[in-house]
DNA sequence: AAAAAAAATTAAAATATTTTAAGAAATCAG
DNA sequence: CTGATTTCTTAAAATATTTTAATTTTTTTT
């Protein structure tokens, strides 16, 4: 019998962030070890369950430009970013590709919506750089829930945040203008102006990538 | 010793949206009835469980105008609205309030990182007609956990939700014209448009008042 | 390393949106 | 019910942002 964690505890973990040390999870099987750390960095999961992990994803290398998942086709994983950078984008009705998301290390990335009701995909997911990803499919997603349950506590804190999150990014964007959004995006993820071309930040950023030139050209200069 | 429900399970509960009468529940718990119809079209929830739930909300009813929670307060509750309308809005750098979310009859509604964490909250919710809410504090919310644990399903579907729901109205915040999010809203949710006055809808659009106007006139002749 | 392609910058003209101001319509308080 | 207040509409002027187009810089390909 299981001895379920409350909601308390597993805030306890999350917020504390108790890192466990993995030392059997090595070697050939390195990219395993990020997603492990990155799971222990939000709940408690023994040495055990984590190795069983590898059971149940993959690895996969895609190159620059090449795509994860294209709009129309249903996604049949979710992806989880070991090393790389990644886009998200839709395209509306004018033919135009709008950037909603960048995912890089240790970010989970993927149309939720598409790989639970099996429907089309909305969104494009592609690579800016060079990206291994650990991918799995809904079978073993499934199984994974009910074979090592401390799981579902970490996805629900990943829920979670991303509901959060974007609760305050909707925020942000209605009450900002384009400079103040680019000026968070600097203060949050600086690195992402290292690694995504302008145009896709000015896309994410709700601007045209001439709008953003003057933006910090109006910076710099001041 | 309690069977878990897998996550397959929980998800054909989801979509098959299966509900269940309550007979038990009535007169002057009419109130509960709303939250418990509305549990048990996202999980299964035993009558009997289903019973319990009085014991861990209170009601409360606030008047138009009235303020379930200020911004730097600690928000010491989630809410459950099950009759009325209320805001959530912040109040940006220049002093300009800005309205990001409108809550209905069944939303939850809270600032949930304030209730989690304890720290000040970012946003103030306010009623926009008379509401009735169920509250729950944290000592209970937790306990809610621990004693009838489907609930967590409940909860891991509405975040997922919002989650899911949040990550497309950014894309489409991005990429489509404030004309556009407006025929938007008036498809998907139009009982707004009947209860929430028109400059409280400008600014969840983005745009002023004036602006708005200039765009139901335009759409209204042509 | 050179040629070709893609991305970023600059500036001017065009368009979208806000601001300001005033009047009309709707709602509220006594 | 009536006056007072708030909300909504209209229009003109001001500002922000996009579009277009040409040039420079950077990246990719050969």
């Amino acid at each position: 019998m299981r001895k379920s964690l409350s909601s308390f505890q597993f805030l306890e973990t999350f917020f504390i962030g108790s890192r466990f040390v993995l030392s059997d999870i090595e070697g050939e099987h390195g990219m395993y070890k990020t997603l492990i750390e990155h799971i222990q960095n939000h709940i408690k999961l023994s040495d055990q369950s984590a190795s069983r992990l590898v059971d149940y994803f993959e690895s996969k290398e895609i190159n620059k430009k090449e795509y994860l998942l294209k709009a129309g086709a249903i996604s049949r994983f979710e992806y989880f970013i070991v090393r790389g950078c990644l886009r998200v984008f839709v395209i509306d009705a004018k033919g135009v590709e709008n950037n909603i998301r960048f995912g890089t290390e240790n970010w989970w990335i993927g149309d939720f919506t598409s790989f639970l009701k099996k429907e089309p995909a909305s969104y494009f997911i592609q690579a800016i750089e060079k990206t291994e990803v650990l991918l799995i499919n809904r079978i073993k997603w499934d199984r994974l829930f009910s074979e090592i349950p401390e799981i579902a506590f970490y996805f629900h804190i990943m829920f979670q945040n991303a509901a959060l999150g974007q609760q305050s990014k909707i925020a942000q964007h209605i009450s900002y203008t384009p400079e103040q959004r680019y000026q968070d995006l600097i203060e949050k993820r600086p690195e992402l102006l290292q690694r995504v071309p302008q145009k896709y930040i000015a896309s994410y950023l709700g601007i045209t990538p001439e709008f953003l030139s003057m933006i910090r050209k109006k910076i710099s200069t001041s």
